[in-house]
DNA sequence: TTTATATATGAACAGATATTCATATAGATA
DNA sequence: TATCTATATGAATATCTGTTCATATATAAA
């Protein structure tokens, strides 16, 4: 493979970044087969629901997940299956 | 899948935190297919010698290279094909 | 319309991280 | 041995990041 360019380097780097964070991992992990709302998601992993808010932000703004509202709640799930992928991936690779 | 386990769920999201920095992203870039020596890594990306060795050294402790002694020279290559296989999923990802 | 529930957000703080600079170490060569 | 080249490393610094706390917003229910 060839020497990527700077602005792509960059980019993987920040995409990696976002994954490389044990609460987003739990929240990924939590949505892998399911929707949930935020307060689903605070009451499955052990984290605050403002921390779980701040992050939520920070997938949502990386589109790495989407959501709707629906009532008084809104529900995320993970935006596509690459996301997916890399998360099984990483889990592979940390089993060995 | 599963709730991962806190520690788990930790490897996981250090071994991201290894992939989400440029100067990682590109020191393994030029060892995709190839060994590489420090001298001809700092070479390739635009990175100072002791920024290459600092960075080599978190690579190295995270076994996600290997590296053998050469006369002067220190070669450097990935660890094993998982290290490749993150890299290359991460790059599809980054050029949607 | 008052109250309760769900979610988001800003500020502040603490801890982590990457680079630079100076220097150490070690092997090779003169 | 003295010198040169390759690599590593520690300290200092600046920046980034994640959590907490307090609070705002919005919808639902009473």
């Amino acid at each position: 493979m060839e020497l990527l360019d700077d602005d792509k380097t960059i980019d993987m780097a920040e995409l990696f970044k976002i994954f490389g964070d044990s609460t987003r991992i739990k929240i990924i992990n939590v949505l892998l087969d399911n929707e949930l709302c935020v307060c689903e998601i605070t009451n499955k992993i052990n984290v605050s629901q403002s921390a779980v808010s701040h992050q939520l932000r920070i997938l949502k703004t990386a589109k790495l997940v989407k959501y709707y509202k629906k009532g008084n709640c809104i529900y995320y799930s993970l935006a596509d299956d690459h996301v997916k992928k890399i998360f099984m991936l990483g889990s592979e690779h940390t089993n060995e």
